[in-house]
Order: C-alpha cells, then sequence, then structure tokens
DNA sequence: CTGTTAGCGCCTTCAA
DNA sequence: TTGAAGGCGCTAACAG
C-alpha cells in the first residue's frame, strides 16, 4: 500500500436501520402481508391499493430481504458457487458460471467457507449446510475434499478431488493430460523427466502420476522412483520439493509438475539456482491458469478447460433443477506449447 | 463443450431435508436453546449435557444454518463483495480481498445480484438492500454507479464511478494514470492519439479523458475532438467506435483506450482492417487485467493495483467494523510498457 | 379484496 | 442448569 494516498474523512456514522416490510406496510396504512402480495406480484390486490404501496416501497427504498423471504419461500433464484477459497483456479470457473448464467433468472452467491474455519477439512459440507436448504436453490462446488450425500439442494461437483463419487461432476481428463504433458516433454528427446506430484490424497494428483507413469512406460523409460517428490498444490509446499530435485548431481532436465503454481514456483526455484529455463531445464504445468500466459517466459502446460467448465457445470445445474438427471461430464485436456520446454542440452 | 464425454447416471433423488437445530434437540432429549447454547459455547451448560449434544451434532451433521442465525445474532463473521457480475476486473479485486481476509475470521460472500434483474441499474442499492442488515457484517462494493447511503452496514466502495461520495473509498489515479498513458504515446513521437472515451456518465471515465486532453495541451499539442470516440467500457459498445477512428483516411497513430477492454478490441478491429500493431498503429488501456498481459502481443496499459485495491479496502472495512473512522485511499497508477507502443512510422 | 394466523430455523431473555 | 416463550423479516394459508 507504500504510495497511496490516505485521507480521514467523517467518523462512524450510527448506521440507520434497514427498511423492513412493516415500516412499509405502516407508512402505507395496510397489513404486512399486503405489502408482501404486492411486492411478489400476486393478484387480488387493488389497482389503487398497490399503486400506493409502490409508491411507499419506492420513497422509503425497500427491498425484499434475500434472508428473510429464502426462509419461507421455496426458491430463491440463487445459485450458490462454493469454494475453499477464492484464487485462481476457482475465480476462473466463475467466470465461466458467471456468464452462463448472464442470460438466465439465477443470481450468483460466491461463498468462500474455510477462510475463517480454523479446520480446512470439511469445508464444502459446511458451507453446503449453512447456505443449502434456504438460500441457494442449488449449488456448484469447486474442488470438494469429501463425498457429498445427504444434501438439500441439487448439487454439482466441479474437479472434484474424490473422484465422480457425487452424482453429478464436471472434470478434466487427468490422466490423458498428464499423459500428454509427459509425452510432450519425451518426444523433445528428455529421458530424466522428474514429477512434482499433487496432494496424494487428492485423486487428480493421483491420476496425473499414473498419466506420466503410463506415458513413460509407453517410451520405453523406466521409471525412477526418486525422481516422483511431493509438491503439493501450492507454491510453499513445492519450494523443499523442486529444491531437492535440482539439487541433485544427477538432476532431471524436465519437470513435470501437478499444476500451473507448482509449476511457476519449480522455474522460480530454478532460477535462484542459476537455472534458466528453458535452456538448463524445461517445465510443464497442468491448469492453464492466467499467470501461465501472462509471465515471462510463458509456462508450457495442460489446459484446463475452466471456462467451459463453468458453463457445463450450470446447465448441468439447471437441467437437475428443472428435474433432468444428473451427469457425469468430462472434458478434454489440451497441450498448450508456450516458452517453457524445449529439447535438452545434451541430447 | 465439443468434445466432452457425457456419462448419465442416476436419476433425481428426492433430497433428504436439512438437519436443523431441532432434530438435534430431540436426538439428544434436550430443548432446542440448550443446543443452540452448546453450538454457540454460552456457559451455563453441565458439561455432559454438552457432550451429548455435541455427540448427536458430530453424528447427525449438523451445522448452524447461517441463514436463520444471521435473522437474531448481531455480527454474522461474514463480508460481503458485492459486484454487478464477476468479470475479470472484479475477480481480481475478489481475488486481493479473499487473500486479506485469510488471516481473519470472517468468510467472504460474493454477490453478483444483476444477472438476472431486468434494470441493470441500481444493482448496488438493491444487493445491499438485500444482504444487509442480516446477512454480512459489512460489504465491500466494486465500482457502484449511484451514491450510497442510509445503509446499514459498513460499506467501502472500490473504485466508485461517481468519484469519493460516500464516506469510504479505495480508487486509483485515474487522472494521473491516463496523463502518463498519453505522455507515454508523446514520448514515442506520436502527434495524432485517437482517445476511445469511457462511459461518459461515470467519472472514472470523465478523468481518464480528463488527463488525456491535460497531457495533450502539456505537449502543445491541439486536441482534435473528432479523435474522441466514445468506446464504453465492454467490448461491444467499442467495436464501431474503433471501427469510426481507423475508417478515417487522417486515422490516428495511436489509440488510448479508456480500459484493457476496449484497447483489446480495439486491437481486433485494427486487425480486422489490416492494420498492425504495433507497426501500424499503437494502442494502450488502462486497468492491466490478467488478459492484458497473456495475449500476444502483451498489452501496453496503466495498470490499477487491483489486488492491493482489494487488500486495502478489507484492511479499511476491518477497521470500520472496529469503530473506526472511515477514509480515502488512493492508489497510484503505473505504466505497464509491452508490446503494442512503438514509434509512429513516420516520426 | 384485505387482514389474521402460523410458522421458516435460530437465538435471547426470563422463569422454573 | 435447563426449558418455554417471543421474535428476527417474510410469505402462505386461511378467514373475513
Amino acid at each position: 500500500m507504500q504510495g497511496a494516498a490516505v485521507t480521514a474523512t467523517t467518523g462512524h456514522r450510527t448506521s440507520p436501520r434497514r427498511v423492513t416490510i412493516r415500516d412499509v406496510a405502516n407508512a402505507a396504512g395496510v397489513s404486512v402481508a399486503t405489502v408482501s402480495k404486492v411486492m411478489n406480484g400476486r393478484d387480488g390486490i387493488a389497482a389503487a391499493t398497490s399503486e400506493r404501496v409502490l409508491g411507499v416501497v419506492d420513497e422509503l427504498g425497500y427491498e425484499t430481504s434475500l434472508i428473510a423471504s429464502s426462509m419461507r419461500k421455496r426458491r430463491t433464484q440463487v445459485i450458490g458457487v462454493l469454494v475453499a477459497e477464492f484464487e485462481p483456479f476457482s475465480l476462473q470457473l466463475l467466470n465461466g458460471v458467471s456468464s452462463a448464467l448472464q442470460q438466465t433468472a439465477y443470481d450468483i452467491l460466491a461463498y468462500a467457507g474455510s477462510v475463517s474455519a480454523g479446520e480446512h477439512a470439511g469445508w464444502e459440507r459446511r458451507s453446503l449446510s449453512r447456505l443449502g436448504g434456504t438460500l441457494i436453490d442449488g449449488a456448484i462446488i469447486v474442488t470438494p475434499t469429501v463425498t457429498l450425500d445427504e444434501i438439500s439442494v441439487p448439487v454439482v461437483a466441479i474437479d472434484p478431488h474424490t473422484g465422480p463419487t457425487g452424482p453429478a461432476v464436471v472434470d478434466t481428463d487427468n490422466v490423458g493430460g498428464a499423459r500428454m504433458a509427459t509425452e510432450h516433454l519425451i518426444s523433445l528427446g528428455h529421458r530424466r523427466i522428474g514429477h512434482l506430484r499433487g496432494r496424494t490424497d487428492l485423486l487428480s494428483a493421483q491420476q496425473r502420476e499414473q498419466g506420466y507413469r503410463e506415458a513413460l512406460m509407453a517410451a520405453g523409460i523406466p521409471i525412477d522412483e526418486s525422481l516422483i517428490v511431493d509438491g503439493g498444490y501450492r507454491a510453499a509446499r513445492a519450494t523443499a520439493a523442486a529444491g531437492e530435485l535440482l539439487g541433485r548431481p544427477d538432476r532431471p532436465s524436465a519437470i513435470f509438475a501437478a499444476n500451473d503454481v507448482t509449476a511457476l514456483e519449480a522455474i522460480r526455484v530454478a532460477a535462484s539456482r542459476g537455472l534458466s529455463v528453458p535452456i538448463d531445464l524445461s517445465v510443464i504445468g497442468f491448469d492453464d491458469l492466467p499467470a501461465a500466459g501472462s509471465g515471462r517466459p510463458g509456462l508450457t502446460t495442460i489446459r484446463q478447460p475452466l471456462l467451459e467448465m463453468g458453463t457445463a457445470a450450470v446447465h448441468l445445474l439447471l437441467a437437475m433443477l428443472d428435474g433432468g438427471a444428473s451427469e457425469r461430464i468430462q472434458m478434454p485436456a489440451e497441450l498448450i506449447v508456450r516458452d517453457t520446454t524445449q529439447p535438452p542440452l545434451f541430447f
């Protein structure tokens, strides 16, 4: 915040109470129920009364409370998007969800419920339980780590870390994508390829490791288990792992990282050790976050079509809301070649 | 969604009802009030009772409803971020807000309430009124277009399009930024510089135009009013405007667009007319959205520190929630030179 | 046509 | 230490 100009102004003003339906009723000289009917366009109200109420509503600036009405109404016309936190991955998804919902009669409520919670685990159940049943008509849950059952509203899971357990799921071909990534490195001539493995408790990470192994085996390259290290899915976790991989004398000439965040971190670690990418080391990631393309050099990666996945989840959810059956949709992965991969120095 | 594999599975399962506080009370053989006290850590409950209740809570998977409890409680520990829609600009801010709130006891609730509403105008008041007073303890409103007053919770406005009207505001130095953009073009040797003006009803657009004019005047370049056209803030609106500017025989050698979205659109229009950027035309934007840096060529632009602005808004709001005074924080703009600007062909 | 009654799920007095 | 009653703002049935 350095360089920011700060200007102190007024003190804390005691905030006026919210205008409630009762205030409107009193001011218009009618009952609360009547105001409710007017607000909801129910018929059976005299035109004169309706007009008068509307006038007061306008004058007082009254809006029905989403919360209160959701406790009585069935449908709220609000879709919930539940995420652990708002990081680039979920924000991209949210972007897709938003544009898909643009043309519909639904509003979006995005909730990051693990921010405060001491216990990170189980955020998805907690959030769903806290919002479901009342506030939202349906939910899209991003990368849940537990199986969701016994839920009160239709739910679609995007990229669930437990696999396609729940009924409705949208995800990407992780195995195929990881295979493509590894094959790309192999085709460039790399033979010693390290793998910065993701969170081992998550299915997506296991699948990516599997794809890595499959590609090596298919190419007849023996798997060196010591080249597979746990890098997690976050930068902090990947630092040491990348260092371990790059610190050894027989370091790999290329690294396939389980996601873009750890790939970027690997590049940073490499640089700090005097290794330049892609000259001394090739790196490929997974996800294709905005940061992958905007950095310098641009990160070669496997693209998950996040926008399209968000859109697909919306269509699926809307269909379910409409009584349709739930499905499982798997999107194809795509290789995006940028600047961080090239043939090894000693081919 | 082409290429996606779809697998139909189970039909629509009737969703079980949510577990309520009453279910827990019944199962534990106590009153609802007792469960409530246990859940909220109130004292005056026998250890044995508390333990038994907690056991049932765990077994049934009960979570207090955020909605219901917010209607009675004062604080919900939830901060609301209100946006017109989830596009890159607000998503970046949300990112900053999220990371700033990471270490606090607050959860985040982001709401896009103008999606369904027929009337786009006044979304900020409507959203605030629908959520405020109950669900959220405070709100951060992104680019509100109206003045907010008579509100029930502390509010911080980010980049308000009406200027620093409300008490608490976080914004960027629009005038200075626009001046920097124009000066950059001038310093490269450009003299005929067009301006794709933003929404003329918004202060930020007026300020950017002002900065543009100031820079030209300071350089002694006469202002050609015909080079200033309305491009709005969205791509669709900018298409025709850019076409008008580029279609004329004495077209400008450079364009300063009011934001990145319209700058990118101008580049697209230029390309469709056979003009290549930056050879035939230099283009500079404003905002520095992720898309500005990830595209090819990279867009030269004026950076608004969106992440930092989100963070600043959070700190401001937390201070206000704590009884502090409201402030106005202005962040500095920064010139980011990438690939879309260079000296004009005929210098 | 309009008002009254009864909650939605929860928390907070206030008695017992 | 616990439970009963009342009410948050709103809407859905039912009376009148």
